[in-house]
This record gives C-alpha cells, structure tokens and sequence, in this order.
DNA sequence: ACCCCTCGAGTTCT
DNA sequence: CTCGAGGGGT
C-alpha cells in the first residue's frame, strides 16, 4: 500500500516520481515494442494512476521530464499538428420532430427498406465540450489530437495523459490500432469551482465550461492541464486495424466501456422517429440536472453495416445528425449601427448592442450583414431587439420588438458615402441582370485607408504571407504612425527604422526583443510559396484555391503576369488561356485581368518584387506511379476533399481530368458513383476505390 | 437551362 | 458558420 500523496514530503514525492517514471518507461518498452508485457494491465494502470495522482498533488513534478512521458515532450513553444488517419466529421443538424422523421426516413429510402423493416438508432446526449481523438497501439496511449479543421488537429497528447479517467493502457483485447473519440468537457461544478480559484489569483475567469475545457486542453504546460479538472465521454472511432469489437454502435461504445474508457450512460437504443424524439425531450428536462452542458441529442443508425453503405454527403455521415435544443435567445437594447469597411470596400452594418448574455457569452456585437437586411427586419437605432448565436456561434439579431420602440426612432438610412474616406459608396449593377448588389461598396480604392489597413491585414495573414508578429493591432499602429501603407513598406521597414531617429522600440508596447523578432520574421517571408504569394495580393474572388490554380497553371509569377497584363484585351488568347484553367471561369479571368492591368498595381509589384522572392510551389514529382496518367474522380470522397484529392494527384504529376474518356487511365470511385463509373467499365477503364488509390501512391 | 457543389468574403468571442 | 455567386456537370 502506498502513502496518500497529500502526506508525502516533496522530497519523498520526487523520489517516487522518479522511480515510477522509470518504472511505466520500461513497461512501456516490454509491452510496445517487445510485445511481451511483463505486469498485467491493472496493475500497469495503477501505476499509471499512482503517477498521474503524484503530478497532481504535486505540480512542480509534471514540469520535470520523465522517461513516462516519452522523449522529448518538454513543453513546446506550440502543438504540433497531426493529421487525422481518418477525418473528424461534422455532423448535420436537425431541429424539430419533422426534421427527424425527415432523417428516418431517409436512412430508410437510401437502404431500400420497406416502412415494416424496423431501423435501430441509438440517442445519446451531445456534449457541449471538444472533440478528440486518441489513438491506442497495442492498447497503449500513443496520441491524442484536437478535432480542429477535422482533417488535422493539434497534438494534445501530454495534456490528455493528465486526465485521469482516460486510461492509459486499455483493458482487455483491444485492436491493435483502435483511435477513440469522444468529447472532453468540464462538470458544472468543477467549472464552478475552477473560476472561483481563477478569480481569488487574479487571473482571468471562462465564459463557460467549454472554454474553461478548451483552455486547460490547449495548455501548452501539462503541469497547468494536470490542475484541472477534465472528463471524457468517448462515443466514436477513427482508424481501427484488427478485428472490429462490434458490428453496431452501442456494441462499440459498450466495448470502450469494456477498455476501461469512459462512455456515457444515458445512450439508448430507438426504434422509432417517435422514440428518438421522446428522448430528446426526456433528456431536455432532466438537461440542468445532469452536471455538464449538452446542446442537444445525436442519433446515429446502430448497424454498422448501415453506417458503411449510407457514406458521407461532402463533409457530414448520412447514418448520423444532430438534434440541437433550441438556440437561447436574450432581449437587449441596440444604441447604435456602426459600419465597417472590408478588404475589398465592402460596407458592413454591425449593431453595437447593450452587453447581454447570450448561451454563456456576453455578446456586444452582432452583423446586420446589408442594408437590406436592416430594411427588411426594420431595425432602428433605439430599438429592443432578441439576440440569438447562430450555428452556436455568431449572434444575429432575430426581430425587433415593436413594442418597446421609442417613438422618436426613425428608419435607419444607410450613408451612400465612406465612412472612413467620403468617396461615393455604390451598389455594382449586374450588367446581365440590372440587379443592384448586395453589398455596398467604397469606391475610394487606394485613397481609403480603412481598406488599405484591412488589405495589409490580409497580405500578412496566416494563410497568405504569415508574417509573425504583425497582427492586425501592429498593422494599425505602423499605418498610422505611417510607416507601412503598401505592402511593399513592410520590407524596407527595418533599413528606414536605422536611419531614423524616432526608432520603433521606443514606442510603447515594443522593446528591443520584440522589434528584433519582427523583423527576423519579416526577413524570413523575402521568399514565399507562389501560391501563397497570388492569395497576399488579394486579387477580387481570387481565395486560396484560386490562388493555387493559377500558380499551378503558371509556375512563375512573371509568367501570370504577362499573360495576365495581356488578358486586358478579353478577345486575346491569354484570356482564353485563364479561363482554360480548369475552375476559373470568365468572371475570375477578368477580375485577374483587371488587377494586372491596373497602373498602380503595377508599380507596388515593382516595389514589392523587389523586395520578395515567390519560389515555386511544391515540386510536381517526375516519378511517382501515376506520373503522366489521366486521373478521374467520382463519388465521395470520405478521407479528403475532392479539391484536396486533385491537388494531391497532381503534385504527384498525374493529370485530373473531369470526365472519363478513352484516354482515362485511372477512375476512383468513392460511394455513389454514377454514370462515369458505367462509362469507365464499358471503356474498360481501371477501376479503383479511394483506399486502393492512397495505397498505390503510398499516402 | 437548371442544379449542385465549391469558393470567397465577412463575422464573433475566447 | 453562413451567405451569395461562380463553375461545371447533367
């Protein structure tokens, strides 16, 4: 028996730390990569537990390294990214009774059953926490990802390896590779608990116990995660290799419980639209009881045989959906309409809103989107409105209550002029149509200065130049003490900051450390990934993708560049030429055109080339094995997107093509596919499904 | 000619 | 996340 922790010395504690860090490492080694564990799985986890609970009650020792915890896991300055095996999908929403009788009936119609075969659904509750992923190797706890954009999350796992009722070592047969997922969330009570400390240190109070759970998850210490109190509900799966544990949903969740993980108790099994619904309302009453915030019931079709032939529709399964309780609305009062100006010009009406809380969250602001979205709800300045976040996410004001309207408030008019510089504020006409644009747009172009700051933010982002240390503050306090207008300004800005006397650590907010880092990172972005380079300049309707497929097409920038001053001409063949490229269409072709062709753009590429180098995309390889072959895809696409899938293929220097023809030589086939998988049989075409195709290219 | 999907652009808060 | 519009397939 061992000694409680609290009673131990620090010293005794650290002993023991020790011992049993070397201790788990060496288990570790005989079970993984010997495969002959010398101690059962119970009292492997019992160590575990022992060493966990010692971290715990002593936090200095989680900072310490330990051969427990692999090599090289001191805290890093980031999370690394891991890419999912397979991707962590979204899942479709439902809101009333009809919509989930619309849902059986679907998965009904798509499996050909007739209204007497009996469909079973489990419903459980949906946790209002994370997702993640956590993947076991011969039942030990290798990793644990966030869901994040859901094809790669960040890697959590030192944090998730705090949390106690994970195990982390499975119990019983598990498969060789088995990725858990589930949902970490924080109780009610323990969220309580945590702002209460958070407030008496001084620091700073969650919103709610999802942030609070998001917050400890992304702690970049483990020895803060460890602190706090994290649980976990796993509810589904990614990769598995080696024998499925069940052939239906509630028996893999059954099975996890069986590993030792953590499932919830309150999932049932229906038989019926009409089950499914009298549970989400049984669930919605007991909802405050239960200790942890759900937003609402998953049903998903039990049969794991119906999973695999319902598939996906883009991102989100068909044997699966969300039934999501009502969005929680709250009154407050408007006092004013501010408008913003966009990259592009666009004007943006945002209600400024007496704060209020809306689902957990004090809300200030909400989008009015247009003016006609103003007219048509009949918004004034003055008014009482309901405020409900959409998606979960972003507030939108739902109606006005006329009631409450002050009668002095007059119809909001929207200005005809800029904000930010008085030039004319216009509605584009549709040349085809006559139909005014929604959007209302500056035309001051370069003379605005809210667009040039809002194109300097772009030009820096994450996904464009991803120029560290110049966020949107910094961008605003270089335009305005006027050093940096283009972005051409950002690359001379270290040479002028030299030979100026009012130097940039001077001001407040900078030092010397930091003026230094900003300008190492500036000098790493003087060369840049082409494509990279296209989406910094912020070419209208020309986003990432675009920006790739013009890099893709051209390969250099002065090739896009020539060919683009020539597109001026919309007869030239180097308009047909962009409008070839296969995506970009006439609309996309003049909206390069027009940007090449105008003078001032121009000169800043002259200024900015001068400075920055675009380096070829990634090399398209000259020796994979489908190197020159015509590849066509069809049907879904489960473990990547059908551009992503293009992408791929084509670095490896295979062509895409759309349709299948004679000269095909490929066809991946993913579920659902139609006519081009006939045409492809008939022409004989090889076939081959996705899984085939990663393996054949070696992904 | 129409329909479906993807992309771009704008937005909130921690 | 949501909207509207562009592109491509049927």
């Amino acid at each position: 028996m061992s000694i409680p922790e609290a009673s131990l010395t620090p010293a005794q504690a650290r002993a023991e730390h020790a011992r049993l860090g070397a201790e788990i490492a060496t288990h570790d080694i005989a079970y993984h990569q010997n495969d002959a564990p010398t101690i059962s799985d119970a009292d492997y986890d019992a160590l575990r537990r022992r060493f966990d609970a010692l971290e715990k009650a002593f936090p200095e020792l989680a900072a310490l390294p330990s051969p427990a915890r692999g090599v090289g896991s001191a805290p890093a300055q980031k999370f690394a990214k891991i890419r999912h095996a397979v991707p962590m999908l979204s899942l479709g929403n439902v809101f009333d009774a009809t919509e989930v009788e619309d849902f059986v009936e679907r998965v009904r119609r798509f499996l050909g059953l007739g209204p007497e075969t009996p469909v079973a659904f489990t419903a459980e509750p949906k946790i209002d926490g994370l997702s993640c992923s956590i993947r076991y190797e011969n039942g030990v706890l290798i990793r644990a990802a966030t869901r994040g954009d859901g094809f790669e999350g960040e890697d959590v796992t030192a944090n998730v390896k705090t949390i106690g009722e994970i195990p982390h070592r499975l119990h019983g047969a598990a498969p060789a590779v088995l990725e858990v997922r589930g949902e970490v969330y924080m109780t009610h009570k323990d969220f309580a608990a945590l702002n209460a400390r958070q407030a008496a240190a001084g620091e700073k109070t969650f919103a709610n116990p999802r942030n609070a759970a998001a917050g400890s998850l992304r702690q970049l210490d483990s020895a803060m995660t460890a602190q706090r109190p994290l649980h976990f509900f796993a509810y589904a799966w990614g990769e598995i290799v080696g024998p499925m544990p069940a052939t239906t949903q509630h028996g893999m969740v059954t099975a996890f419980k069986g590993f030792g993980l953590p499932t919830n108790a309150r999932m049932v099994l229906c038989h019926s639209a009409a089950e499914m619904v009298a549970f989400f309302n049984r669930l919605g009453e007991d909802r405050a009881g239960l200790g942890y915030d759900i937003d609402g019931v998953v049903y998903k079709a039990d049969n794991l045989d119906f999973q695999e032939r319902l598939g996906f529709v883009s991102r989100a399964p068909r044997w699966a959906v969300a039934h999501k309780f009502p969005a929680e609305q709250a009154t407050t009062v408007l006092r004013d309409i501010e408008i913003q100006v966009g990259r592009t010009g666009s004007l943006t009406p945002v209600a400024k809103l007496e704060p209020v809380t809306v689902g957990g969250v004090v809300v200030s602001n909400a989008t009015l989107h247009n003016e006609d979205e103003i007219a048509r709800k009949d918004i004034r300045i003055g008014d009482t409105v309901v405020v409900q976040r959409a998606g979960d996410v972003i507030p939108q004001i739902v109606r006005v209550i006329m009631e409450k309207r002050p009668a002095d408030a007059r119809p909001y008019e929207f200005s005809q002029v800029c904000p930010a510089c008085g030039s004319a504020a216009i509605r584009e006409i549709d040349e085809k149509t006559g139909e005014a644009d929604v959007v209302r747009r500056c035309t001051g172009g370069l003379i605005c200065p809210a667009q040039a700051v809002e194109r300097l933010k772009h030009f820096c982002s994450r996904n464009a130049m991803d120029i560290e240390g110049l966020g949107d503050k910094q961008i605003e306090f270089f335009y305005e003490k006027g050093l940096i207008k283009t972005p051409a300004d950002i690359f001379t800005l270290e040479p002028r900051d030299k030979a100026s006397l009012a130097k940039i650590e001077n001001y407040e907010g900078f030092g010397k450390l930091s003026v230094k880092n900003l300008f190492a990172a500036i000098e790493a972005r003087r060369s840049v990934e082409l494509n990279r380079f296209i989406f910094a300049l912020g070419i209208r309707r020309i986003g990432e993708t675009n920006a790739r497929r013009l890099a893709r097409h051209f390969g250099d920038f002065n090739a896009l560049r020539t060919a683009a001053r020539a597109a001026g001409d919309p007869a030239s063949d180097a308009r047909a030429e962009i409008n070839n490229i296969s995506g970009v269409g006439n609309v996309l072709a003049e909206a390069v055109a027009d940007f090449f062709c105008e003078e001032h753009n121009e000169r800043e590429l002259d200024r900015l080339l001068a400075e920055v180098t675009p380096t070829p995309m990634e090399a398209v390889a000259s020796d994979s094995p489908v190197t020159g072959k015509i590849v066509v895809f069809t049907g879904a696409l489960e473990r990547m997107t059908r551009e992503e899938a293009k992408a791929q293929a084509e670095r490896l220097g295979a062509k895409v093509s759309g349709s299948v023809s004679k000269k095909t030589d490929i066809l991946v086939a993913g579920p659902g596919a139609g006519s081009k998988l006939t045409r492809a049989q008939e022409a004989g075409v090889r076939v081959m499904s996705e899984d085939e195709w990663l393996a054949m290219i070696g992904a």
